[in-house]
DNA sequence: CCATTATGTAAAGTTTACTTTCCATGATTC
DNA sequence: GAATCATGGAAAGTAAACTTTACATAATGG
């Protein structure tokens, strides 16, 4: 799964810091989003998803066979 | 959070493990979404999803704070 | 230069999604 | 009323999301 979050939160001029503190997750989390080091669980999702005010395929690019 | 699948499971008249082995997943896992015993991965929404043509957002029904 | 700021990433631990195995129950159906 | 079928759910284990702590680096400002 590919995601727009880097992009997304440049847009709007904030840091990974406060994106998480928006979040309530760790700075790590975001950074680990960004990099693809892991997936967001479902909640996560849906709270990026309404502070982007976009739906959660918006930014989370589904590929097929993706882990 | 709450979800739709068993109601679209049967508008479909498909059973737990007939949703399961096209989602690749066990029956359990099924049954405790359905049941709320626990939240999707995203990539399992994902999924669920692409199976059901709705978005994730049309099953899965968001809650603030919700575990 | 030096201090600060934003980010990358890793290690170790906790929590949650998911698996496999198992048993129980209600609804057929024979 | 015994056998089968669909579902519910629990227990124990694995995997992945997330936390805290820690350190490294590049960029910027004084």
């Amino acid at each position: 799964m590919k995601n727009r979050l880097e992009e997304l939160r440049k847009a709007r001029g904030i840091k990974q810091e406060e994106l998480a503190d928006a979040m309530e997750v760790s700075r790590q989390t975001i950074g680990s989003l960004e990099n693809g080091r892991y997936n967001p669980s479902i909640l996560l999702a849906f709270k990026l998803a309404k502070y982007f005010g976009m739906s959660i395929e918006d930014i989370f690019i589904y590929e097929e066979d993706s882990e």
